[in-house]
DNA sequence: ATTTATATACCAACTAGTTTGTTTAATTTT
DNA sequence: AAAATTAAACAAACTAGTTGGTATATAAAT
């Protein structure tokens, strides 16, 4: 045995993300990686053969933590099963719970790589892709489960529909930084849930 | 007088914009855009002072078409101003077709710059939140002209009713982008387009 | 009308500093 | 002993920005 790396590792990967989010990935230097965690340089290269091997790893980390999110909130509804709308308003209030009060402005790995899209090797860039459709596929389940008794008031596209969840994310993140007001995101999405709501609430 | 400069710069702007979107500002250099225009270093550093007076005009640029597009907007259905919630649809309606079938996902100037807000100076990140705010107060007097005599649905908060428009053009250009699939903001924008006729259309 | 002046636009080569990544030898921790 | 880390020097490529000079269109003076 020698002596164990991983809190190095992770604090790589928890300062380099902080920078990444708030000076883009190209923006983020290794020194300034090095500056903010007090490593060297030698042990930087240790843990990742390059400064794009750094990136895969961050989107990892990121996705898994994202795909927990999702996990989570479908076990914790699981006790909805039998009544799937409510499941679903269930499933929305618990990220509307998590998004508020937050102090700072969120934001998400997914949509800074996907604006400088080009510095990333494909095999990076699935991994968002294969997140973002994971949640998309996640929603049809749960609409398509509302709809076996249940007929909207308007004829949706349920694919869209389901995306509507990440993109109203997204979108509030972007807001949220751009105007500083972490706020904006919770106040998304419950729009998000009130259309649910007179989508497919039976009472007139 | 001298030759005339403004297809040079009109160039540098065309070009560096379209890699500003796909590499991020830093991960764009002066060289690529240089390869790109195929104009020279001394050219470019005529017109610009600096790489971030290329950054603040560019977002200048984009603040103004996307005003230009509001406006747009607004005039287009000036003829409705007496019923005020077709006057919104109709609104939503023309960005609804302008973003219908076109062959590439589209991407913003505002989030790119969001994601590595680090690299710029207020004045220019000003400009972001000036224009976000424009749209939001504009949505806001669309929305109190239907109030006036017609009743929500639901007890909403006006102003992140106002604000969804952007969010879900933020987030649907995340979306389209790291799927590859333009569909996907126009389909959004009809979610937007569902919920305000689901809030505020009379009929039960 | 041709020359002369001049401001603007532009070019090619250069500079100073930063970037990612390598190397090597010594040191620490388990 | 093996794995993790430091420290420091180094290199090759790239970075933003500078310099000194040149081309070009217009305007003024001849």
């Amino acid at each position: 045995m020698g002596r164990d790396g991983t809190p190095t590792r992770k604090k790589i990967l928890e300062e380099s993300k902080k920078l990444v989010l708030n000076y883009g990935f190209s923006g983020t230097s290794i020194d300034q990686i090095l500056d903010k965690t007090g490593i060297t340089k030698g042990a930087f290269f240790y843990h990742f053969r390059t400064k794009n091997a750094l990136a895969k790893a961050l989107i990892e980390n990121y996705a898994k933590e994202d795909m927990n999110h999702l996990e989570w909130a479908l076990q914790e509804t699981e006790y909805l099963e039998e009544i799937p709308l409510n499941r679903l308003l269930q499933f929305l209030q618990h990220f509307i719970d998590m998004m508020t009060g937050i102090k700072e402005p969120p934001s998400c790995l997914y949509a800074s790589y996907t604006y400088e899209s080009n510095q990333f090797d494909e095999e990076t860039l699935n991994i968002i892709s294969g997140s973002i459709l994971k949640w998309r596929n996640t929603f049809i389940e749960l609409i398509e489960d509302i709809m076996v008794d249940n007929k909207s008031k308007k004829d949706v596209d349920m694919q869209s529909l389901a995306d509507q969840f990440t993109v109203i994310f997204e979108g509030a993140f972007v807001l949220s930084k751009a105007l500083n007001d972490p706020e904006i995101v919770p106040k998304q999405l419950q729009h998000f849930k009130n259309y649910l709501e007179l989508l497919f609430e039976p009472k007139g």
